[in-house]
DNA sequence: AACTATTTATAAGA
DNA sequence: TTCTTATAAATAGTT
């Protein structure tokens, strides 16, 4: 339809291809609008141009998701559902591990073991007392240590204690010279506070915490 | 472009409906043919006719997953990211799960408990100790079971032997009868085979499977 | 991008 | 549906 009959193979004149591109792409696109209202039908045209570009229509009545939706029911054919299936199958395997893990679990909880024979029975016996063991071996350290610190920190406490009680008797003897030389004046009257009251209170909750 | 000029609006009479979307369907999807040879184009084009048949083009130079690809990227529209992204939120869930189950289940059994403070590694330790009493438990139950098992088998088997004696004993006293009558002509002489010779080991068996 | 001679598509009829 | 055909529409080559 032009001037002259064309074959239908590729247009080797490349400004040409690309002028006729450019109309045929717009004629593409009406024809697509025109059968949609015309005879009540969906359709969905995406068209790239070699250069890259891209063009589209879809019809109004359905998103191109629905569209594509429908395609794969009608054609059995999958678009996305192939990397859907990787996802999914994903997903299935960690659940089977997260299931076997929820079993052996309450295996060393001591629950569903009904199911056990006795040879697994006995493992997950020793593999409880394995970790008892563990556990407790800890916990002394962990006590050990603690114990330690307190300790440590008793005795600073007592140092501390004696270096204040050394400068008060020192100060107070100091004081009462100068409460001598200066006739009672009082000036450098010191009162001495008792620093970290609840120290114990403060080691318990370390323990706890 | 035909006998005479049309509107482009929803033809009423359903079957000059029907024979136009037959028509432009096909002159659609030549067109679109064409356009992919004579320009290097890729065109992808999907129609569902109102009845819901539907016909498809896609160039031969890249599937529609490609396309659709393409389009995503060029039109930043999401058509399957979105539920992509939910399966992926999925998994995502799923291993922190599985993880938190791998963490508990390795306290269990005794390790990583350095990361523990002292109260929670005191439920752990008593998590271990009920577990410990709970298969404990079972154990005994279990073999008590099997014991009372393999004592019926042998109540059961003297039993048998018994019945066998006595018919042995039987079957003698008749043959050597018989033998008399019948001058010792041994048509019925029996030979008698001991039956469960490692019934014993059987039930071993049993216990420790 | 606009023009126009021609080809092509298709509406109506059978 | 398919075929026919008059006519509308699309477009190839040109300007």
């Amino acid at each position: 339809m032009g001037r002259g009959k064309i074959e239908i193979k590729r247009i080797e004149n490349a400004n040409n291809r690309v002028v006729t591109f450019s109309k045929r792409r717009n004629g593409l696109l009406k024809k697509a609008k025109e059968i949609t209202v015309l005879c009540d039908a969906k359709v969905a045209l995406i068209i790239f141009a070699s250069n890259g570009k891209m063009a589209d229509y879809c019809c109004p009545s359905m998103d191109l998701g629905a569209m594509l939706d429908q395609y794969q029911k009608l054609s059995g054919k999958k678009l996305w559902d192939a990397k859907h299936e990787n996802l999914n199958n994903e997903i299935d395997r960690i659940k089977k591990e997260n299931d076997s893990l929820q079993l052996e679990l309450r295996h060393l909880k001591g629950e569903d073991i009904q199911s056990l024979n006795l040879k697994n029975l006995m493992a997950v016996e020793q593999a409880i007392e394995h970790g008892l063991d563990k556990v407790r071996d800890y916990q002394i350290e962990f006590l050990v240590t603690k114990r330690r610190n307190e300790k440590m920190i008793e005795e600073e406490n007592r140092q501390l204690h004696f270096q204040l009680q050394q400068q008060e008797m020192a100060i107070a003897s100091n004081a009462r010279g100068m409460m001598m030389r200066e006739h009672h004046d009082g000036q450098f009257g010191y009162r001495v506070q008792p620093i970290q009251p609840n120290l114990q209170e403060k080691i318990m909750s370390l323990v706890i915490d």
